[in-house]
DNA sequence: CGTCCTTTTAGTAGTAAAAGGACGGTGCACTACT
């Protein structure tokens, strides 16, 4: 009765403040777990009312919303919609180091008064102690971590407030949080749930399947004959587009060639002035350029619906980042085209980027300092007193942290714990935790050099990767489109354990059968990320056992 | 791990191969200076 009540409420929400007649099931999931307290996790394609997950129950629930987003570009943008759409009813506020002082103090009187029901803040906010003071004083009764995959993809060295954020929302005293993102692959999802300490949330997942994007992937044995495809592609493809390359300097270069052969196109990496970027940017969304030719900087938050295709140049890191990349194309329903030109030597630089090196004497002396300190130590101590740079420091006390011989406070003070390892054997275990992380990233790679070079399904093998079954194959893609899918999934024989059952390996432990293709099956572990394992040399030797 | 660029070496005059080293992606916030 309460539910149903409540259901109808946040409805009447949608329909009144926002102007949505319909909620679909899977928002309405969500929402009806955070009016109830509880966490959330939606997995959902962009466009499919993310949102909405948390800006309907926020005004029924008593104190402000606050939204973590990654990038202040995005922030302005979901504030500006938000605007857009409420006439002063639901008012935005945004603290970051764009806003001046007075713009703050004014901001947080407008939270406080309740003139303003969201806040949006990056993870680093929480850093100054001060500030989290203050956003703890206001009550929020809702945290909202958009984009929650970049807990998982930038916390462990890029951005390590992310992983801080699940001691901030503990602090807050534990509202409830909903965690939102269109790509999460099921460890990535662990991740998210693990990271930001969230308690039995209700998860919801609709299907990735993108009937509408054609998938094509071709080998090129060399760098002329990726021009050469390149070119040949881009003559007959329509733009808009985005080319994506793997460094700053190939953006450039590419763009370069490529208006030398007649095309407009223009390079957009991390590199580029802020000003330059939003140009480009600006040009790309106004169909004025039809062709971007960028690093992964180029990507969050791009509300374009015409994109017509996407190309890579380069081989992706993962299945993940790859999903996240092409999904930017055909978003307005009507068919588009991905196209991956990779090499085998394309892997090297995606190793390099995965490479966690991890000295034991600098970690070790990392715990030894914590322990010998009588109280905590701030990060700036820190560096002082090791002299390692601020992201090694980062890095180093992540993985200290993961392993017991930190902990991380408020305010971004460091301390150990009483019962810290020793030294040494900290040290030991960071290494260890460290090629575990690196063991994993590297599956990551593997499945999407699987997924570049095989001769089956690239729906499904994509798809199979983040834990989504396709019954038959996708018939959009160049494998199915040229018999060889049908062919190879007629091959495949009787399963010796079904899709989505758990299983034990004899060394890699626990893991879960996300699909055959071929005589090869595909394995998630937890401990040592994806293997593709031939189907009978499993059940000749008897690698797996079922457990449940 | 690969690529690109510079330097060295070989060995004999203008070039060419080998060896060595640097570099590679994603963004916030803060400070100093104009």
């Amino acid at each position: 009765m309460a539910a149903m009540t409540g259901t109808d409420e946040l409805r009447r929400v949608a329909r009144e403040r926002f102007g949505w007649e319909r909620l679909r099931d899977e928002q309405v999931r969500a929402m009806e777990a955070l009016m109830a307290g509880r966490d959330a996790l939606a997995v959902l394609p962009t466009g499919a009312g993310k949102s909405a997950i948390y800006q309907v129950p926020a005004p029924l629930l008593p104190g402000p919303t606050i939204v973590i987003s990654p990038l202040l570009a995005l922030q302005q943008d979901q504030i500006a919609s938000l605007t857009a759409r409420h006439h002063e009813s639901l008012v935005a506020v945004r603290l970051s180091s764009a806003e001046g002082k007075t713009e703050r103090a004014e901001a947080l009187e407008a939270l406080r008064a309740g003139d303003a029901e969201f806040v949006f803040l990056t993870p680093e906010q929480f850093a100054d102690p001060a500030r989290a003071a203050l956003i703890k004083a206001l009550k929020p009764s809702l945290v909202a971590v958009d984009e929650a995959h970049c807990v998982s993809a930038w916390g462990h060295d890029f951005r390590p407030d992310y992983l801080q954020l699940g001691q901030f929302i503990r602090e807050l005293g534990r509202p409830p949080v909903v965690a939102l993102t269109a790509t999460a692959s099921p460890p990535v999802r662990e991740d998210i749930v693990e990271r930001l300490g969230m308690r039995d949330p209700e998860v919801v997942v609709t299907g990735l399947d993108r009937p509408n994007l054609f998938l094509e992937s071709v080998h090129c044995p060399d760098e002329e004959t990726r021009w050469r495809r390149l070119v040949a592609r881009l003559r007959e493809s329509t733009p808009p587009g985005i080319v994506y390359a793997p460094t700053r300097r190939a953006t450039e270069e590419l763009a370069e060639r490529l208006a030398g052969e007649g095309f407009e196109a223009v390079a957009y990496h991390g590199g580029m002035s802020a000003g330059e970027r939003e140009r480009a940017h600006e040009a790309f969304l106004a169909d004025e350029v039809p062709i971007m030719v960028a690093t992964t900087a180029f990507g969050m938050g791009i509300d374009k619906r015409n994109i017509r295709w996407v190309n890579h140049v380069s081989l992706p890191d993962s299945p993940d980042s790859y999903l996240q990349e092409i999904g930017r194309a055909g978003r307005d329903g009507q068919p588009a085209h991905v196209l991956l030109l990779h090499r085998t030597e394309d892997s090297g630089l995606r190793k390099f980027f995965t490479n966690v090196s991890v000295d034991r004497d600098e970690v070790a002396d990392l715990a030894a300092l914590l322990r010998a300190a009588d109280r905590p130590l701030t990060r700036d101590e820190l560096e002082e007193k090791t002299g390692l740079g601020a992201r090694k420091l980062g890095q180093l006390l992540t993985l200290l942290e993961e392993v017991g011989g930190a902990r991380m406070l408020s305010g971004g003070k460091v301390k150990a714990p009483r019962w810290a390892p020793v030294p040494a054997r900290a040290a030991e275990l960071a290494e260890a935790q460290a090629e575990r992380q690196q063991t994993v990233s590297r599956s990551r790679l593997d499945m999407m050099r699987n997924f570049a070079e095989t001769e089956l399904c690239r729906g499904q093998a994509l798809l199979a990767y983040f834990g989504e079954h396709l019954p038959a194959i996708c018939g959009h893609c160049d494998n199915c489109a040229d018999g060889s899918a049908a062919a190879g999934e007629a091959a495949a024989g009787d399963v010796p354990f079904p899709i989505h059952s758990e299983v034990r390996h004899g060394e890699w432990g626990k893991g879960v059968v996300l699909s055959y293709a071929g005589d090869q099956m595909t394995v998630l572990f937890e401990k040592v990320g994806y293997k593709t394992l031939s189907v009978p040399v499993v059940e000749e030797h008897r690698l797996l056992k079922r457990v449940s």
